[in-house]
DNA sequence: ACCGTTGTTTGGAATCACTCCAATGAAGTT
DNA sequence: AACTTCATTGGAGTGATTCCAAACAACGGT
C-alpha cells in the first residue's frame, strides 16, 4: 500500500464521516466500513456487504450490517434495489435518477442513465390519480460474458 | 347464480382448459381454479390466490398453489411481478407490454400502458452489450384513496 | 372402458432473507 | 470524566418460498 493510496483512503473516510454526521448519524467503524464496501462493490447483496466490511474492520455482525444498511438507506446515502428473484442489492449512486440492466443468468447489474431524458420519467399516461415519486426501471437480459460462454 | 353466469363460467373454464392443453400442461382442478382466481383478482399474492382458489374448489395446498403458479408463469399464461418489499403478485394480462403503479401505503397495484409508445422500451442508451428481452417499470406513489384518508 | 405411464399434488421439513428484542457497548455532549 | 443517547450484538422468530418423497390423477394406448 503506497502512501498515496493511504491518503486517498483517509480522505474518503473523512468525507464519509462528515456525510454521516450531516445526516444526523453517529460515526462508527461499522458504518464507515459498510459505506466503503458498498461504494467499492458493484450492487452488492447484504451478505456480500457483510463479508466486504469484515475485510475492512475484522468483524461485524450480520444484524449490524442490516441495521447499518437500513440507516444509510433511510438518510439517502445508499440506495436499495430489489430485483425480482434476488436478495436486495445496495449502491452509493443516489443523486441521479438512473436505472439498471440485470443479467438473467449471472445476476450482474450495471447502471444505465435514465432513458426518458431529463424529466425523470414520472409522468405515466393514465396515472389514475396517483401521486408518483419514483419510476423504477429494470431491464432484463443477458450480459456479454454469459452470452459468450453458455450458448 | 343465474343460468347465464353459469354459462359464462363454463365457457371461461373451457377456454382455460384449452389454453392449458395448448401449453402442454394437464388440465386439473387446481390449475383451473388458480387461473380463474388470478384473473378475477387484482394482482394477488400467492397467499390470496390460495384463499381464492379454495373458495372455488374446496381445498388446495399452499405448495400446490406455488407449483401451479410457477407452471403457469413458465408457459406464459400468468405473469409474476415482484414489487420491492412485497411478496410476489400474479396477473393474467400477459400479451402486451404494460407496467404498474404501486401505492406505497396500501400496496394496491394498477396497470399502466407502456410509456414509451410502440417500441416497447427495450432500447436503453448504453446497454453495454447486453441483449435485453424485457423492460420492467414500476411507478411508486400514493393512490387517491390513501391520499384522501391519511394526510 | 380399463390400465399404465407420466406428470401433479400433497404434507412435512428445510432454507433464505430479513426482522424483533433485550442487553451490552460506544459516540458525542456538558 | 460522567452521562445520555444511539449503535451493535446475539439469539430467537417470522414470512415467503423451495425441496423432497410418497400418494394421486390425467390422458394416451390397448
Amino acid at each position: 500500500m503506497t502512501t498515496r493510496s493511504t491518503e486517498v483512503n483517509d480522505e474518503a473516510r473523512r468525507v464519509d464521516a462528515q456525510r454521516l454526521r450531516d445526516a444526523g448519524l453517529r460515526v462508527t467503524a461499522p458504518r464507515l466500513a459498510v459505506l466503503a464496501a458498498v461504494r467499492a462493490g458493484n450492487h452488492l447483496a447484504a451478505d456480500d456487504v457483510t463479508a466486504a466490511a469484515r475485510e475492512r474492520i475484522g468483524s461485524i455482525s450480520t444484524q449490524a450490517t442490516y441495521d447499518v444498511l437500513a440507516a444509510l438507506v433511510r438518510v439517502g446515502l445508499v440506495r436499495r434495489i430489489e430485483p425480482a428473484g434476488s436478495p436486495a442489492r445496495f449502491e452509493t449512486r443516489v443523486a441521479d435518477n438512473h436505472h439498471h440492466i440485470i443479467c438473467r443468468r449471472c445476476g450482474v447489474a450495471v447502471d444505465v442513465d435514465c432513458a426518458m431524458s431529463q424529466a425523470p420519467c414520472l409522468e405515466p399516461p393514465g396515472a389514475a390519480g396517483f401521486v408518483i415519486d419514483e419510476a423504477e426501471v429494470i431491464f432484463w437480459g443477458v450480459c456479454p460474458d454469459c452470452r459468450r460462454s453458455r450458448r
